[in-house]
DNA sequence: CTTCTGCTTAGACGAACTTCTAATCAGCGG
DNA sequence: CCGCTGATTAGAAGTTCGTCTAAGCAGAAG
């Protein structure tokens, strides 16, 4: 990736602490959160994620993927573009085939700020 | 609401059962909650939807929403109709105001399906 | 080196989204 | 009834998104 157009987002920012007890979300929170869950608000994307999550060994070749879709090669591709980018999705080159894997810190930290549990999420209790 | 324009998404619907322990979400799952997310892949929403729920009492009115955004009213309740249309959020107007709270069990479902908790989500665990 | 396969990049196009202004509806008070 | 405030609807403008075709890059094999 010569090449660096889409804004790149810093999975780990944030990350550590349970988000926003019950102050609400301020803009600059907000903003960051916003293209995480724009990332899985697709369904080619959601399914995705979920083939590469529920694959044996835990990661998928492209090869894999391209199959469950009835979309071309380049759409498939640029939808994991957007999962990597997002930071849900990792990548490595192994020879021919390219495998990608599941970032599972990053949802947790979604699914945390959507529980309705108490001084986790976005709800109070 | 005289004309209903937008589609009418069904919250109850496969909200009951832990989604897809492993099998991957097929086709009909992903376009049934790929529009819940997009609901709230948006900052304005997701603060909406933070400022409803840590509002006392756990609702808020319209008038308690619009000062937290640079925007007009007439694109806030845009917003408010989305959550809405996508089960988030519900609503009641008395007298003068509009009340709006949110619906827990639909963000409930989400944060679960983003779990990586064994049987419950979309990542094995 | 050449060719083949797997995957990504580039660019284009139509659909969908966000926001605005202007207009409309709903309830309250003179 | 009339006007005022709170909120929504309608329609338009600009932007973003999802998909495609065509072209390019990476590795393997002849």
């Amino acid at each position: 990736m010569s090449k660096q157009e889409l804004p790149v987002v810093d999975v780990t920012a944030g990350a550590c602490c349970a988000p926003l007890a019950c102050e609400p979300l301020n803009a600059a929170e907000a903003d960051e959160l916003a293209p995480l869950f724009k990332a899985i608000a697709d369904p080619v994307r959601l399914r995705l994620l979920s083939l590469i999550a529920c694959h044996e060994g835990g990661e998928a070749c492209v090869c894999d993927l391209t199959g469950a879709f009835e979309l071309t090669a380049p759409t498939i591709s640029h939808h994991l573009k957007v999962l990597k980018q997002a930071g849900l999705i990792d990548s490595e080159r192994r020879g021919t085939w390219v495998y990608y894997w599941i970032n599972p810190a990053v949802l947790q930290r979604l699914s945390a700020i959507l529980e309705p549990q108490q001084g986790a999420g976005l709800v109070p209790a």
